[in-house]
DNA sequence: GCACTTTGGCAACAGCGTTGCTTAAGTGGA
DNA sequence: TCCACTTAAGCAACGCTGTTGCCAAAGTGC
């Protein structure tokens, strides 16, 4: 209930409080999973009453949305009754463009994908042909669940846009989709409500949401070097959608030439290191650039992500866990910050690109959202 | 409504939704200040009914919070009632403790001093001499409007502690604070409920409040650098209330030997340049970790502070300025960041402080909080 | 002076979570 | 086997929220 109050329209009404509550009540059932949750740990979760979370749980349950699920061992009284999330009640899709290639996954209210498309993809072709193409991949999958409704589709590109209006800025070296309302002409295409967001935002929200607890950082190491923000249990964006421009933030003042103009940016030394074989230094240098953000940031947790990563996880791991460890022990000895690795490759951003859809019905909306 | 959802408890009651609305209002009309807002603003800008907003306004009146304050003009009907805060309803204390001094404010619900008190203090001096001091301070400066209540006591302190609980962590160079449970201290020796922060994250809430808009980061520059942010309209304090360390962020790999043990830290190279007489150096320097800082979370501003700043503040807003804006050349053309400078040296910071206080009665709390 | 516009309060209302109570469904000792 | 006890969960009444429909108040302008 805080966050941005310059746009105000933050007044809240009886039906924004039912509205809020049940998203509430659906968010700790699908962090249940299968194992399911009871009305009354629901009711010491949210600081409801349990007569609340019972009238709020029947609506959810005429809606389809949830079921019991047996009974919980007895305390020496009634058993309590579990219920969980019916997954399969509702679906959204998550497209993934990138580069040189597409990844469109339909994922049901759990998260899960429950179906898979990946083609080639020239994102410097015309528009007309990139939209033909996504827009395919969407409805093919769309049809896996012929009789279930699609919420809408989530959609994650490289470069820079505006998360809000769904227009893309200019992606770096394809000039020709700068000012372009992606979303719009997505949503004309496939009928469904269309949200836009930057791949690495993507990503973090899918670990956001898979369960990773706490605020954290997800650095992609990739062709580039990006990252994704959660704060406050929230992705951050910024002002302009720009926020996790990680990979030209200055390390070397004075460094050597970067490909952006600047000099000694994190990406550059980094992916020069690599270049030549030296995988230590540039896990030192990004964990250089890690531990930055842990101290200005306070946050829990770095995961790294990327092809790049990918190819030797533990000496990036072991590399930027390093640097943090060492400077922590400098400062404040103070709570202990985890590095772990994003499994699945570039799959996560897909399967974000979908929880851009869900989120809102769980709560989970992003600052300045 | 958004934010963290890890301790839950975030379930909305009836007198939850009404203190919400409330405060709401509250903080419009104190944005308004002296000139006001009228009913049919409050409810545009709230989102709520035309009825809401009169029936919250209502129960504000006959609190003391709100009176009428004249008519606008007339538009061709009965002209608009202007509502005004009654700035002198209620009062909040605000406590800077610095290592050499302490500086106390009270401050009205529009935030505005009525009465300052300055003294020399020993941080390094014994607990119990330190708290009776400030203790002295405050009680003294409550008695200036004695027969208005008094709704808390903020403090900001310079060193690492914990905002929740309210405790101390090693501030640098006073070890005898390390654990102290500054909060509860002054709590029983003032009988005033009491929030502590640290310095730098009082004087970012003392501007966010004080009207400036958007996100922003207030880098201080004194004897050390540290810095405050204000994310998503709240002020960002992280997992540990540890965010904000910006002086001793890495910016040149290898670099120097900081004070700190590490090398080639923002703080040393900054400090450096000013030593030997440098201020542009300086200034680059500093505007090469804001410029990081505004990639990095996509702010809208950067506010300069700081004794050092104010020595020579067009030499540090032009040199950040310049490595800002050379930065935002090379990348997307977006939006332009201001750099400003906040005047009043320390003040802000003791007003900061009571807008500890302050800022739950008009909703704004910060994530985490 | 009268028609019109705009503001804002009064009264009735729908719907939220809460409270008080009852029923359901177990455990465990006599 | 029975019965007292414990715990879970629904029913009904309730208080209070913002909303809706209506009307009085207070201006403008022909």
């Amino acid at each position: 209930m805080n966050g941005s109050r310059t746009k105000s329209q933050a007044g809240v009404n009886l039906p924004a409080l039912r509205h809020h509550n049940a998203a509430l009540v659906l968010d700790l059932l699908r962090a249940a999973g299968a194992e399911g949750i009871s009305r009354l740990e629901l009711a010491e979760r949210t600081g409801l009453t349990p007569q609340a979370v019972s009238k709020i749980t029947a609506r959810l349950r005429t809606e389809g949305l949830a079921v019991g699920a047996g009974l919980r061992p007895s305390t020496g009284g009634k058993p309590r009754t579990v219920l969980r999330l019916v997954p399969d009640a509702q679906f959204a899709v998550g497209l993934h463009l990138d580069r040189d290639g597409l990844t469109a996954v339909l994922v049901d209210l759990a998260g899960r994908p429950v179906a898979v498309t990946t083609a080639p993809l020239d994102f410097g072709a015309p528009a007309e042909q990139v939209l033909a193409d996504a827009a395919d991949a969407v409805r093919d999958l769309s049809a896996a669940e012929p009789h279930k409704p699609v919420l809408g589709l989530g959609v994650a590109v490289p470069g820079p846009l505006d998360h809000r209006d769904g227009v893309l800025h200019r992606v770096t070296g394809f000039p020709q989709w700068d000012g372009f309302p992606l979303r719009d002409a997505l949503a004309e295409r496939t009928g469904l409500p269309v949200t836009v967001d930057k791949d690495t935002n993507a990503a973090a929200l899918a670990l956001s949401l898979s369960g990773l607890p706490g605020d954290f950082a997800y650095l992609h190491l990739g062709t580039g070097l990006g990252a994704g923000l959660v704060l406050g249990g929230a992705v951050h964006r910024g002002a302009r959608t720009g926020a996790g421009e990680f990979g030209h933030q200055t390390l070397q003042l004075d460094g050597p030439l970067c490909g952006c103009g600047g000099r000694g940016c994190i990406e550059a030394l980094c992916l020069a290191a690599e270049a030549r074989g030296d995988r230590a230094e540039a896990a030192r240098v990004l964990g250089a650039g890690a531990a930055n953000l842990v101290g200005l940031l306070d946050i829990d947790r770095v995961v790294l992500g990327g092809r790049t990563v990918a190819a030797d996880e533990d000496a990036y791991v072991r590399g930027v866990r390093a640097v943090i460890e060492e400077r922590a022990a400098r400062g404040r000895g103070g709570g202990s910050v985890t590095v772990t690795v994003a499994g699945g490759g570039d799959r996560p951003v897909a399967e974000g690109a979908a929880q851009l859809v869900l989120a809102p019905v769980f709560g989970r909306v992003g600052e300045r959202g």
